[in-house]
RNA sequence: GCCGAGGUGGUGUAAUUGGUAGACACGCAAGCUUGAGGUGCUUGUGGGCAUUUGCCUGUAGGGGUUCGAGUCCCCUCCUCGGCACCA
């Protein structure tokens, strides 16, 4: 009898069909389970990382459903985005037509690998019936102020013609074609994510399940600061400058103001003076050299022949233009203290400016010297008028006082992150649902106008301008508030957008509002999300920002739609990720073909633990498989009928097993619930059965194949989740009427795990000399005798003196002696 | 530069609480099976010495704490990830 994969694995796909076994269907009498993994974007097929992923949501979310929950597993497809475009350009396709034969390629894939999904819950975002639901949420954002339009600077990527966000933004090029990203200013549209920097922040707390590192990652981008604005007045004038310092504490050794080359006032201040051409020239050049490296360049400055007043001193210091300070963070202008800051150091060095000490550093003396570096830490400050001698702490909060009794600046917050730019200037997005009428100005598309509706016949390379706004038939509209004519905003949304709330789609992936919201507070929050650690930061964040808006407009009572998260290592070849761009992508489709679903599933979660990278090699595929060989042909073999049986002495093999099995149980559920370490789980799987198989002969003798066969059932049920078509196949010809999704996860029996001896180690001055065998929990007196008849044990304390003995239960006696 | 994670056999990795380092596999070697190859099975496999039972050594390198360190502490080196003139 051989192991037919592909028959049997056609087999159980069908079964599970048409049992509807994957259906979520909530009940009260069960607790839930929502497990997800990121949904993927249909690049054409799937590649080692999805089946990396989707396999281990596939394990847990088997795993909870034999341990009773009502688990629900959707998937869907984050179908919306560019390189459907670039493809449909290159191969003369329609975007649509490309993705969604992609959708049908991959979704057989993901079928042909098991992986159970509840596939009436299918979404995907390309379809207008997702899409609808992107324009209705951007309209009560817009409504509520959350949405917006300004001109700013962008992030232009020529390459793909279109805007990227900052995040996507990466070295100064292009997150997804590596093509050098210029500036551009363009009209854009916002969502005030910034609004909820601060909860963003503080509800980390309640993400104690997620590793530590994504946290960390997602506060640095966050980046909190706290200090204060100081406005410094300019002399012989009405200006004023805001200046944002965390070291207010040092401002008594400010020397100079710096301004970025950008910054508004810049102009006023430069127009009296001689040098003003000379000034704008190194303006102009010292923004084409930022445009031109994100690397930070030489520091370079000129002076504005202006002067500012310190509000505190009321000294006056030069006002500098310089290329180190940026405009899009804290006010463009910033005050400098080159005793303190490495930054202002280097700048002050280099055109000699002063440099003054005003912070002494706790430790090591009070002598003011010259300095040869800027000194950064907190201390006690001096020369600092009447807040000389306090610490930073105290002069923080006493000089904050002071600016505000003064109205002359404040303590203030200010976060790195920067509200989130959706508009891109492409063809495959959502149509941004606004309209701009001559006379009612920006109006958003009346609800029940949507979907606006992407046009199926467009040119994608147009000559300039982008594809929707070359399209007249759909750029010219009337204004939903007044019936005049009107344009339509033919920016689309990034595809970010799609994927930030798709988790609560799938509760009502039909219902007449974004979601159905009885079924989203059954089955929502996920209770473990999937992914990979690449979407540490966008995916996540989005996702969070969305989950509170919509608490914020009473749709759902959670703030937090994904408190356990698993982040998966990338599958990497040559070193980088799969990507049908850098055309390194692994198929897994020969694998299955070789070996079956159920070997590629098992070998992928055995390579490493889910949170490692994990560098593709096939090499070790045929273990799993031969695995999966060797215990087919055992149980064909151990199902015949024992030849001759013979009394022997089964009472050790029979103890053996039941502890070994026992262990076996406790080790997979513990491996895959607590610590999802599932290559573990697998290993203690391939142990038992290589034990098991080692005694059958001696069990079957002895007329225990009552416990063979108990062994093998739970065996059976421990594989289930790993390789199902496998594990139901051997489970049904032991003539078992329900199928393993439908049994019991087994327990183990906690007074079944420990064996009757021990192995308790004997060191002597630190180094394992002997080992005995005593029996469990045996006490300290007994282990000393025991060890103190070994030969070894008495020779090595010959002539010795015995110091001290420490003594650990069950595992060693460590004996010190001189 | 700053922050984080990590470095264990020829390879992927295991050791969950400071207590037998290398589980489980891959690969390799020898043997059995076979007409041959593949498959399958058995045995061996960190290094060194003795080769019989044994001894020494070993978790990037150096130091430390401890009866005992892959695990804790300090320094150095390397790899990977994030941020990067953030005032």
């Amino acid at each position: 009898m051989n192991y037919n994969f592909a028959e049997i694995e056609a087999k159980w796909q069908e079964i599970w069909q048409n049992k509807l076994t994957f259906n979520a269907v909530f009940n009260d009498q069960q607790k839930k389970f929502y497990c997800l993994e990121m949904f993927p974007y249909p690049s054409g097929k799937i590649h080692m990382g999805h089946v990396r992923n989707y396999s281990i949501g596939d394990v847990i979310s088997r795993f909870k459903r034999m341990k009773g929950h009502q688990v629900i597993h959707p998937m869907g497809w984050d179908a919306l985005g560019l390189p459907a475009e670039n493809a449909a350009i290159k191969h003369k396709l329609h975007p649509e037509d490309w993705t969604l034969s992609n959708i049908a390629f991959m979704k057989k894939q993901l079928q042909r690998m098991g992986f159970g999904y509840d596939w009436r819950r299918e979404l995907a975002t390309c379809s207008p019936e997702y899409y609808k639901w992107n324009q209705y949420i951007f309209i009560k954002m817009l409504e509520k102020g959350l949405a917006y339009k300004k001109k700013s600077e962008v992030n232009w990527c020529p390459s793909c013609r279109t805007v990227l966000a900052n995040e996507q933004v990466v070295d100064g090029k292009c997150w997804r074609c590596d093509s050098a990203v210029s500036a551009k200013d363009l009209e854009q549209w916002f969502l005030k994510i910034t609004a909820y920097a601060e909860e963003l922040l503080s509800t980390h707390a309640e993400l104690s399940q997620w590793p530590s590192k994504v946290i960390l990652m997602q506060q640095n981008w966050i980046g909190k600061s706290q200090g204060a604005e100081v406005i410094f007045p300019v002399a012989d004038s009405e200006l004023e400058l805001k200046v944002f310092t965390t070291r207010l504490d040092t401002i008594f050794g400010a020397t100079f103001i710096a301004l970025s080359g950008k910054h508004p006032l810049v102009g006023d201040l430069i127009r009296e003076n001689r040098e003003r051409k000379e000034i704008e020239a190194f303006i102009n050049q010292i923004e084409q050299e930022s445009k031109l490296s994100r690397e930070p360049a030489e520091k370079k400055g000129m002076y504005t022949g202006r002067q500012a007043v310190n509000p505190f001193s009321g000294e006056k210091m030069p006002i500098w233009i310089a290329n180190f300070v940026l405009m899009d963070y804290g006010s463009g202008a910033i005050m400098s203290v080159p005793a303190h800051d490495e930054r202002d150091f280097e700048f002050a060095r280099k055109y000699d400016l002063p440099i003054r000490q005003v912070i002494l550093p706790e430790a090591g003396g009070n002598e003011v010297g010259p300095l040869t570096d800027a000194t950064c830490e907190k201390g006690t400050l001096t020369a600092s008028g009447e807040y000389s001698g306090l610490s930073s702490d105290q002069a923080c909060e006493h000089m904050g006082e002071f600016l505000a009794r003064e109205k002359i600046g404040q303590l203030k917050t200010i976060f790195r992150l920067r509200d989130w730019g959706i508009s891109r200037q492409r063809y495959w997005g959502t149509p941004i649902p606004v309209c701009y009428c001559p006379d009612c100005g920006i109006v958003p598309e009346a609800l029940k106008n949507l979907p606006v509706r992407l046009p199926k016949n467009i040119d994608l390379t147009p000559a300039d301008g982008s594809p929707l706004e070359k399209d007249s038939a759909f750029a010219k509209t009337i204004c939903p508030r007044c019936s005049g004519p009107a344009r339509r905003e033919t920016d689309t949304m990034d595809t970010f957008f799609d994927s930030s709330w798709y988790f609560f789609r799938y509760a009502g992936p039909s219902a007449s509002l974004p979601f159905d919201r009885d079924e989203a507070r059954q089955w929502l929050p996920v209770d473990i999300y999937i992914g990979g650690v690449e979407h540490a930061i966008l995916h996540l964040i989005y996702s969070r920002f969305i989950s509170k808006v919509f608490r914020d407009f009473g749709w759902t009572d959670l703030s937090e739609p994904f408190p356990n998260l698993l982040t998966q290592g990338m599958v990497t070849l040559g070193g980088s990720a799969m990507s049908k761009s850098r055309g390194n992508v692994v198929d897994p489709d020969p694998l299955i073909e070789k070996y079956g679903a159920d070997t590629v599933r098992l070998f992928i979660l055995f390579a490493a633990p889910p949170d490692k990278g994990l560098e593709w090699s096939d090499s070790g595929v045929e273990g799993c498989y031969r695995f999966l060989q060797r215990i087919w042909n055992f149980f064909h073999k151990t199902l015949q009928p024992v030849p001759e049986v013979k009394p022997g002495d089964p009472v050790v093999a029979v103890k053996e097993i039941g502890i070994k099995l026992n262990r076996t149980i406790k080790k997979v559920s513990e491996d895959i619930e607590k610590r999802f370490h599932l290559n573990t789980a697998i290993a203690a799987l391939m142990e038992f059965f290589n034990d098991l198989s080692a005694r059958t002969e001696q069990l079957k003798r002895s007329g225990n194949d009552g416990l063979i066969l108990e062994a093998m059932e739970t065996m059976l049920k421990l594989l289930a989740p790993f390789t199902p078509h496998f594990a139901n196949e051997l489970w049904e010809k032991l003539g078992k009427q329900q199928i393993l999704e439908e049994m019991p996860w087994p327990d183990f029996d906690p007074d079944q795990i420990f064996e009757e001896t021990v192995n308790v180690m004997i060191q002597v001055n630190g180094k394992i000399k002997d080992k005995i065998s005593v029996a469990i929990d045996c006490d300290e007196e007994e282990v000393k005798r025991e060890a103190m008849k070994c030969e070894k044990i008495k020779q090595l304390l010959a002539g010795r003196q015995i110091v001290k003995m420490i003594f650990i239960k069950n595992k060693m006696l460590s004996i010190v002696s001189k």
